[in-house]
RNA sequence: GGAGGGGUACCAAAGCGGUCAAAUGGGGCGGGCUGUAAACCCGUUGACUUCGGUCUUCGAAAGUUCGAAUCUUUCCCCCUCCA
């Protein structure tokens, strides 16, 4: 491989499968192209395990070629299967039009907006597909496909396999995609399709749409499936998704998120969601000998990417504070409570399930009862406990759930 | 359309008239050990509670019964085979 953006994928770890890669290699090498990626809008924001594919096109930037951001507004209303036991539920236009709005913003932060060549273009599939006319549609793209091969692709097999239903719908999820690769290819000039190894399939489907319609090449690419060392999906924590957009998921969780990292998985995280060069990350992990030292630094860079530096440093220092000194940081979230409800007094039980804390009383009984939760560091043990202005040091109050969860309450 | 099997808590799966808020495993949460890691061990895992209980839950509705997740009827959904 001589391309250096090639080079890259390889040396990070973002290089599963590449329809022609020598071919591929080629054309990076002589001029700067465009490639595309389709995310999913059937949330308001992407989580983690979509990081990588961002990363990607970041990659992208940084060797010259123009990442294109297919926000598929079309496939999103049909579902895509693969690597789905069940079908999700629909979702309709409007809302799917507010998840591209909202998921947008994370690529405008990560991605670089300035360059002019490089600047990420957003399509959105809805524009061709919400208009196709069936019988054309089935006449001149779905001539191209054999029922016989698609019944072999995993995202179809594996439903079948085992015996999960897989709707007509569903089925057609991979045409579609095809289909979009095709007009991409033929309006945006767009040569190459990245996606995740489970979009393997869909993925060879469109190059060979391409060629047979066009008699054109394309090309395929993608990225391994992120495993994690404990065999768990990457992006899910206790508390659920690691989302991007920051109103779910807030930078100094995100900084916790990798700060959390298992051991074994730390450098790789490293290459794949920091830009530190490929190069120096062998050397900065066999001179670092504290494995701490290391999730901070991956951290550190990782929320700088997405959240910025001045919010990293704010998240690692309150880190420091809360885990380090057992004291208070900044960035902890924070509840307000009015002074006069807690001159009247704040049942401890009511407080945490109104506030979040806690699920319901109940859990927060059992929380209490395990020896779970604390205030100002001190142990609580009566459930019956009633929170007054006593408790608050300077107006500020530390309630810890377990050795992770710390939040400020605060009087105003 | 016909025949058969099935729908149980976050998931998988047992229960098949009372002792069932429902075995067991996974997951989650908490504790211990540690390093905000892993592994391991322990506890916990419907809601409300004055801790005595009370209320809601086994696809949906109606019924039988002193009593139903368990029996009956109707309906909905899923799977397999046949058409």
């Amino acid at each position: 491989m001589k391309n250096k953006f090639l080079q890259e994928m390889q040396s990070r770890g973002y290089l599963n499968q590449c329809t022609d890669i020598d071919k591929l290699d080629q054309i990076c090498q002589k001029k700067s192209i465009s490639g595309y990626i389709g995310f999913d809008c059937t949330a308001s924001s992407l989580h983690v395990g979509s990081l990588l594919q961002i990363m990607i096109l970041k990659l992208m930037q940084k060797h010259g070629h123009r990442p294109i951001i297919l926000l598929g507004g079309g496939t999103t209303l049909i579902g895509d299967p693969s690597g789905k036991d069940s079908t999700r539920k629909l979702l309709d236009q409007k809302d799917i039009k507010k998840n591209i709005k909202s998921i947008k913003k994370v690529f405008n932060i990560i991605l670089n907006t300035k360059n002019k060549k490089t600047k990420p273009i957003f399509v959105d599939n809805a524009r061709w597909l919400t208009k196709l006319k069936y019988i054309d549609f089935l006449r001149k793209i779905g001539s191209n496909f054999t029922i016989n091969k698609m019944l072999t692709f995993d995202s179809v097999k594996l439903r079948l396999e085992r015996e999960q239903s897989l709707s007509y719908m569903e089925f057609n999820y991979m045409i579609l995609q095809s289909y979009d690769f095709y007009q991409l290819f033929k309006k945006n000039n767009c040569v190459l399709q990245i996606g995740g190894s489970d979009q393997w399939g869909n993925i060879v489907n469109g190059v060979e749409l391409i060629r047979k319609i066009l008699r054109k090449d394309s090309y395929g690419l993608t990225s391994p499936l992120i495993t994690l060392a404990s065999g768990a999906k990457m992006g899910k924590t206790e508390k659920g998704a690691v989302w991007l957009n920051e109103n779910l998921f807030s930078s100094y969780e995100y900084w916790q998120f990798w700060r959390n990292t298992d051991d074994r998985d730390v450098k790789k995280f490293l290459y794949f969601f920091t830009e530190i060069e490929p190069g120096n990350i062998d050397e900065i992990c066999s001179k670092e000998k504290d494995i701490n030292k290391l999730k901070i630094l991956l951290a550190n860079e990782a929320t700088k990417i997405l959240h910025g530096e001045n919010a990293s440093k704010i998240a690692e220092k309150t880190a420091k504070e809360t885990f380090e000194k057992k004291g208070l940081g900044l960035d902890l979230p924070e509840i307000k409570v009015k002074p006069d409800d807690v001159k009247k007094g704040i049942k401890l039980l009511d407080f945490l399930s109104d506030n979040n804390i806690m699920s319901s009383k109940n859990e927060a009984r059992r929380a209490i009862a395990n020896n779970g939760l604390k205030i100002n560091n001190n142990l609580i043990n009566d459930e019956k406990k009633i929170i007054y202005p006593a408790d608050f040091r300077e107006g500020v109050l530390k309630i810890s759930h377990g050795k992770k969860k710390h939040y400020q309450v605060k009087i105003f």
